[in-house]
DNA sequence: AAATTAGGATGTTATGAAGCATATAGTAGA
DNA sequence: TCTACTATATGCTTCATAACATCCTAATTT
């Protein structure tokens, strides 16, 4: 299942960029690196899955790791992505619950597990951490209840508009203001909650529109405010 | 804005009942309940409106608050409903945000309020309180992501009858098995996230199926096995 | 009792989006 | 390079559901 591969670089392995843990004293901060464990993930492997009971959480130092929901007939709804600096798997940990996501490598990825004594022991330890975690926690619940009201109550074009406009403002652009994540039209077609083929026609007029550009799965952005408009923000 | 009506009978203003507070010591529920204030709302009341800067959060000790985000032109997206031994308002005190959330008495309620500095004294003295804190969040935030998942892959039918399935396991039923909390066909149709004329639709193809009978407002569950599988659950 | 209002019910129509079929283009493996 | 496979593209058809238009019912007010 977890099939890592070569060794994690020194960047891999560094956890000094994590505001989570940026309140914490040089000892719990050295505890942190010595029980955490640091490995690379290649591009397909399954983090953790479903139904799974979980040892620890996830802190992500590279690539991308996609977190979805399997529902009816096995169709993924992706939750979000996580990337550098995020952390995954800590609901379900926190909470004491079997895992209800998987998570899923979609860019070669280097993460490194944190064991939920280590967790445990700065929640005891460290107010400051708890109320990081819980300020997390918070704005992801936030994201979520605001998602709700969208895919309950707008159109797939409005969706699908936003979703492009929430990958532009999480994930870098080139100079030529292309996305540098490269998703494919079923992925997409999971975070918004629709068919293939609808994202698939959808991008073709956005394109025809003349608000994006479309190399293989690289998207340009041509036309933001337009984009906005479309998506009803 | 906030109508208080008479005065919170005892049982109104008393937290022992909330297994959030179950750790602290004495003093620290002492300290809670000097600093707390209690009120009674009437229906249709506001406790707060989506946008405002909150100065704390709320214990619901008595009736039925529906906690909802408007969206497009107005048309509310019910998130969840907050009954006696739940809280309301501390998500967006947490994570320092204005209230993304306007919630509104449906049933008579009694309600204490929390001020933020209570809460961060607590998180700061008491790591039970954060971790309970952090579990509640955690729970929430799946719920969040399972209703997500149902929203963009169920039809309208299975929706609504999985909101029925969840409505009867979170509010009591007398003993005819009659649902105890009283909702329009509107507010049923926000939390499906579908037109009020769908909902009564489905419901009147449910009362004939049998797996329901419907007087006003009242529902009455007859068929729970049926409903659950027409749920898709 | 008349008047007002909000909620509920129901038929009709319009349409967004899914589903299916098929064609083409990339991409990876042997 | 051939092969196989997966992803993308596009047309056509079907269907669930939204939107609109009334009409009805019950509760509340005057």
């Amino acid at each position: 299942m977890r099939s890592a591969i070569k060794r994690p670089s020194e960047e891999d392995s560094n956890l000094t960029g994590f505001q989570l843990f940026n309140k914490l004293t040089k000892e719990e901060f050295n505890r942190l690196n010595y029980e955490k464990t640091c490995s690379l993930y290649k591009k397909g492997t399954i983090i953790y899955r479903e139904g799974s009971r979980l040892t620890g959480f996830f802190c992500v130092t590279r690539g991308i790791v996609k977190i979805f929901k399997t529902g009816i007939d096995g169709k993924e709804q992706i939750i979000r992505f996580a990337k550098k600096g995020e952390i995954i798997a800590y609901r379900s940990l926190l909470s004491q619950e079997l895992a209800c996501t998987t998570a899923k490598v979609i860019d070669e990825a280097a993460l490194c597990h944190v064991p939920y004594q280590t967790l445990l022991f700065l929640i005891q330890n460290n107010w400051q951490f708890s109320h990081h975690m819980l300020q997390i926690v918070c704005r992801e619940l936030r994201e979520a209840n605001d998602y709700i009201t969208d895919i309950a109550q707008k159109t797939v074009r409005e969706r699908l508009a936003e979703v492009l406009l929430l990958l532009k403002d999480n994930f870098d652009l080139d100079n030529q203001n292309t996305l540098q994540i490269s998703l494919t039209r079923e992925e997409l077609a999971n975070m918004v909650g629709t068919a293939t083929e609808s994202v698939i026609r959808l991008l073709s007029e956005f394109k025809n529109d003349k608000m994006i550009e479309l190399q293989g799965r690289k998207i340009k952005f041509l036309d933001i405010p337009t984009l906005t408009r479309v998506a009803n923000l």
